[in-house]
DNA sequence: CGTAGATATTTCAAACTTAAAATATTTGTG
DNA sequence: CACAAATATTTTAAGTTTGAAATATCTACG
């Protein structure tokens, strides 16, 4: 801490102007965030009548092709497991997807693509990619790689804590 | 564009390095953003037993005392009109906002914060800061402002375009 | 072997979110 | 003034999301 953030800080509650920064920064992150994903959910729904949480999942068993379990992936989004039940019922529904039992566990099931999902996918996925292009077209080589430094920062701070 | 990005976007479809550079940035938003998030969801609920949500919509109306339309608040936040309706029918049953009549037109209404609204929120709003920040201790003074310029230059590129 | 606790997943209720349809009101134009 | 178009908001249906409870199964320990 330097000399004028000591200074600010000094009676309990004040807030400093680091302090500050960071809910700046953060409130920008979040609204980059929901312009972006408006924009891509717009254009999934208009160009592939699908959804992001349903190419999300996808994309996770795309680069998983011998499936996970259905834990694997609400850990791998980040999101809960009630949660992937509901995103991958419908995928199995349009036939993207499809649960199989795993030997010796009766509990758990894989999720793996189908043939079609993966043809599916592969073809979103590249034009995903051009969309997000072109939304972020005003990002220099340099700058991206920036963000993406400074990201991981803070990513890496809030890692969950594995347990021992 | 330089040379080895040209080379490398011969053929139709191949995506160039930039652009994949620009998707890891995006996906990188993404996971920060969903983490600090849910860090944010959980300790809203546990500390004050509300959302984040309300909490956006109680932040909007501390910023403008005098009141906001629906649709003033809805842009405000770029979420739908229909959104805010129920986050508000909440707020108002919890008696931290109020809805008024618009003078000369009975369509519109302004929501306000309450007394106890503007109690309560200016009570959270510090503690948040307080949890942003802790959240964002590894971001430097220096690299706050720079991920705020990288991301402002992005949301300026994707700015609503206005009616004329 | 029996069973208590751990683990994997689903179900559930409540809230959030969107896009589109419905409602109510105002504004502009002939 | 009449009324078509525009505007402000709410309602609705479908989907997403969470956190907690319920189910089903497995594992380990006595």
């Amino acid at each position: 801490m330097n000399k004028s953030e000591a200074l600010s800080e000094r009676a309990g509650n004040e807030t400093s102007d680091l302090s500050k920064a960071r809910l700046r920064a953060w409130l920008q992150i979040l609204k980059v965030s929901r312009k972006i994903e408006g924009e891509l959910r717009e254009k999934m729904r208009l160009e592939f009548g699908s959804t992001l949480p349903r190419f999300d999942v996808l994309a996770a068993l795309y680069r998983e092709r011998d499936g996970m379990r259905m834990s694997e992936l609400s850990k791998s989004l980040m999101v809960s497991n009630g949660n992937v039940t509901g995103i991958v019922d419908r995928l199995v529904a349009e036939g993207l997807v499809v649960r199989m039992p795993v030997e010796n566990d009766r509990r758990a099931s894989i999720v793996r693509l189908t043939k079609a999902g993966e043809k599916d996918f592969a073809e979103r996925a590249l034009v995903h990619e051009g969309w997000v292009s072109d939304l972020f077209s005003d990002l220099s080589s340099a700058d991206a790689d920036a963000l993406i430094r400074i990201l991981r920062n803070i990513s890496h701070h809030n890692e969950a804590p594995h347990h021992d």
